[in-house]
DNA sequence: GGGTCCACTGCACACGTGTGCAAGGGACTT
DNA sequence: AAGTCCCTTGCACACGTGTGCAGTGGACCC
């Protein structure tokens, strides 16, 4: 692009100036100035000095667009999610966002709001901009991922996702266990009729944290009961309709434990409005402990997945698969369980 | 950079084909295929269908990295955040990536944690991307950006932050109205002694949200009593901790408007610590209606800000101006009352 | 039949940075 | 004194895309 002089003076553009600019103003060649900026030990350490003083001074700041087309190498990564506004996923960004900027990488954000159409345009937009990773976090979105994840040559990181046998890189919350030990804590405080408040999207983390509620059931010889299991939708007016069919039920449930917290969320208000009290007519647990969860009242049990953490995980692996370092490609992180005010024993046993 | 054809080797680096790669496939330059793939009229139609299936077939993606060297234009916004955890900020995050989306725009995030230092380094990064705008949402900082604002000729705009006259452009929540409607409901109800539980950092969104409180106070010939202003720091145990000075008052307050949400939650908790019920003790307002004032046991009677609006806006304000169209450079958005279950007359008057 | 004009295509250069290679010059060695 | 080596610098090209300008060929007109 030649450029059009005209235009240019018109619309007043200030042409930040050039690694060229430096050196005429330095009297060397532009290739010295490139070696000075990036401490190569090829040029002599007076010039060197002469050369950053100036580069200081001008406020010069090298494109790393250009640089990018010259190495062939962004330093980018592309985030996508479902929503910025959950707060599960606000955390997790905060984690990748954090690791990245630290090894020198800068992170594209961008929405879906779980469409899949726009998934599809975000990937490929990422894939113009030759971002070097992708990461998603998108439990509201499952199979759309399945055909990107084959066409794109970019490596991609699935955070909490749903999973095609092991074709993708994963970090998750180790959902059998943690759903265990919410359960078995139910169990502990003497609870014997347990319900599952899961979600109705079919995403396998329900599916294993079901699983692991039916498993700790099973080990304590309690008999899994069908209609003590409902859906709610990971909202908590889902949460709320869910948990009132359980309250009409004839023997009701005196725990129960949810999919997530919004979930649960949604579930004290329902107990509620049947009339009943949280802990002591019935006990919730949820899963994620999300910051509202220690201020709602009463103060949520619930278990701690660690945000930051799992998205500081996937940012390094897929930084380390960069380097050319093959590391685990599924890895699955502990939850935690906080015992907080929404559960304890049963008044009726 | 000729490149080390031994490591590329190695590396299993799959090399992205480029325009040139199309061009010999369908037999034309690559002047050609720049020309048809952006529908230029200068190429003849069936050449252009015939250079469009070659590139759809081959997934080719032109890259976005040459594109901005060649024509200097990024496309890319930059945001700067104090933290994306916080939900407040995660929600304006979202209207800002919408409408920078649908603008053909890519933004780039980071968290600068507050800390100065961080966000001088954040906004040099983003230069050397040759970002096009920056979003700047960091209410726990103010002045660092002074000095980020005169130096850096990539226009600025600032979302409920500390200003400096008028000299960058801004996107507000209109805090003295909006803090006058909260506290003539609470008059409205018929309290009296009402409270401003603050934030002790010196925000100019405090000292307006304050002003407002004493105008409306004024109005309705109501006398301030300076004890009856506490602070917190925007943070649950914050807002819990000062408003505990409040209820050891004699004559304490009825009332209570806080500076923010967080604070409010803080403010419940304190106020049932002091074994008083909300609201039939003391009424509480907040700020903001954050998604979890409505959650929270009673649900919180708020300010809403339209906080994706306001990111939508200020997106839009710097992308008109990047296109030239000079607007408002102050923007003010209004703020609505919430009326939930946090406030009712009081039993005392 | 020759001239004109238009539709289309390719050449060549630009954008800003990185780097292999050659070359210059000084110091040191034999 | 001549040769060798190293330190330092610049030349030239590469990265992938956009675009001004020249050039080619065909259609149409007189």
């Amino acid at each position: 692009m030649t450029g059009h002089p005209l235009l240019v003076t018109l619309n007043e553009v200030r042409q930040s100036l050039s690694i060229k600019d430096v050196a005429r103003i330095a009297n060397v060649s532009h290739s010295t100035v490139s070696r000075a900026l990036r401490d190569s030990p090829l040029v002599n350490p007076e010039t060197a000095a002469r050369i950053k003083k100036i580069a200081l001074e001008s406020s010069y700041r090298a494109s790393a667009v250009a640089r990018s087309l010259a190495t062939s190498k962004t330093h980018t990564l592309g985030v996508v999610v479902a929503t910025v506004a959950d707060p599960f996923i606000a955390e997790v960004i905060s984690g990748i966002e954090a690791a990245a900027r630290q090894r020198g990488y800068s992170v594209f954000l961008a929405n879906s709001d779980g469409v899949a159409d726009r998934e599809t345009s975000v990937v490929e937009s990422f894939e113009e901009r030759r971002v070097e990773g992708i990461l998603v976090l998108a439990s509201r979105v499952g199979s759309s991922y399945r055909t990107l994840l084959e066409k794109t040559s970019i490596p991609i990181v699935l955070i909490n996702n749903y999973k095609f046998g092991d074709c993708a890189y994963s970090v998750d919350i180790d959902n059998v266990p943690a759903s265990r030990e919410a359960t078995r804590h139910l169990i502990g405080l003497g609870h014997r009729r347990i319900a599952y408040l899961g979600d109705r999207f079919g995403f396998n983390s329900d599916t294993e944290r079901f699983s692991g509620y039916r498993q700790e059931l099973a080990a304590a010889d309690i008999a899994f009961r069908p209609e003590f299991v409902v859906h709610g939708d990971g909202t908590p007016p889902g949460g709320e309709a869910a948990v009132q069919q359980l309250m009409q039920l004839p023997g009701r449930p005196t725990a129960v434990f949810c999919y997530d917290d919004m979930t649960a969320l949604g579930a004290l208000r329902g107990i509620r409005a049947a009339g009943l009290r949280v802990p002591e007519d019935v006990s919730v647990v949820g899963f994620d402990d999300l910051l509202i969860a220690s201020y709602v009242e009463p103060a949520l049990t619930t278990i701690r997945q660690p945000k930051e953490h799992m998205g500081t995980l996937a940012t390094e692996m897929i930084l380390n698969l960069l380097s050319g370092e093959k590391g685990e490609a599924n890895v699955k992180v502990a939850g935690e369980l906080i015992v907080r005010k929404s559960a304890c024993p049963p008044a009726v046993p």
